[in-house]
DNA sequence: TAAATGCCTTAATCTAGATTAAGAAATTAT
DNA sequence: ATAATTTCTTAATCTAGATTAAGGCATTTA
């Protein structure tokens, strides 16, 4: 639970007795390669904290091709947040790319934190607020931006794990074919 | 400031001293037909609701072309999200489609009300969560569904505001030419 | 009530990126 | 190591929707 510590203390203050309370309530999971820890018409239970490991989010589109919403490393939260907060079945898949350790919380106990510890309330409003500001920026770059470009901003971004992840899920990520990236990625090179 | 009370009451469950500390912080303000009520590079220090009108959120993209982002009326909140709370210059236009009436409260009172009115934060966090949600579940259908889907998914979502919008609004929101648009309704209308 | 401006439609042409197909390279399993 | 499977590349063809252009309709302004 270091990580998540560490986590929690950068986002808020908080003091030891409110820390404490609040880790009582997570627990910590594993995950090893090619796993799918949650998938489409499940609704998701809990919020989750990747320590360590690497993971990505889908959905299957109308024509039966992969999308990859998101992709997820260590130090970030990751999750269908649509269907955690409505509690309704998600649209979403989870994969495990690398072994990954988790540290989760169940829905029910996170609102009994909110009663129990308000300075959770505000932890969570930040995170939601994060959430909607990276979704945001997602949204303007696909409609705005060019095949090209959004790859580029997904190297400066994610470029740390590009390596890390097959051709074919970045093209998803970036919403174009993997045959196009192909291209985009030869076209760059050539300048 | 009817409406706001209103929309406080039905969001969360408050007391009536609360009620009247939040409601001093807020401020009514008249926009008339056409004005801009802010623009490109200013950062959005308002969270704004509205009490009655028509209004819409709109950037310029790279091809210096205008597309919707939203489009909002009574009892909705409207503004640029991402440019309020990072508090850096919005991407964004608003402009008034319609004579509005808005109740808006600034920044600074917002985080005084944080820590002056623990509800607020509920209050806020729960307005964050359903702007997410309806920003993922837009994102998702723009990636998903064709044109002519997306525009019946207007039509049921929005059908009240329809005949008050522009058509190249509508289609700019759509993500797609006024001229498809146009093709789009009448193949519709054909069926 | 006419002129000006803004909005909508139709049709022809164009384009970014999709699709299909097939071989090459890399990874994983035996 | 070798076979099997998965992933990646290249190139030809295709398509949803964009762009351009021009005429018609509707609303605002004088």
């Amino acid at each position: 639970m270091k990580k998540l510590i560490e986590h929690l203390k950068k986002t808020i203050d908080i003091n030891d007795s409110d820390l404490e309370i609040i880790l009582s309530k997570f627990q910590s999971k594993s995950f090893y390669k090619n796993e799918e820890i949650t998938s489409f018409g499940k609704t998701s239970k809990y919020f989750r904290f990747i320590n360590h490991g690497l993971l990505r989010v889908y959905f299957i589109d109308n024509q039966a091709k992969e999308i990859t919403v998101q992709i997820g490393t260590e130090n970030t939260w990751i999750g269908d947040i649509h269907s955690f907060l409505t509690q309704t079945p998600s649209q979403y898949h989870i994969n495990i790319l690398e072994d990954t350790s988790i540290s989760q919380i169940h829905k029910t106990d996170l609102e009994t934190l909110f009663q129990q510890v308000p300075i959770m309330e505000r932890f969570f409003r930040l995170k939601v607020q994060r959430a909607y500001i990276s979704l945001q920026e997602r949204t303007l770059h696909q409609l705005n931006k060019p095949a090209a470009q959004r790859y580029l901003e997904f190297k400066r971004k994610y470029g740390h794990i590009e390596p890390r992840v097959p051709q074919y899920m970045i093209a998803s990520y970036l919403n174009i074919s993997p045959e196009h990236l192909s291209k985009v990625r030869r076209s760059l090179a050539k300048k």
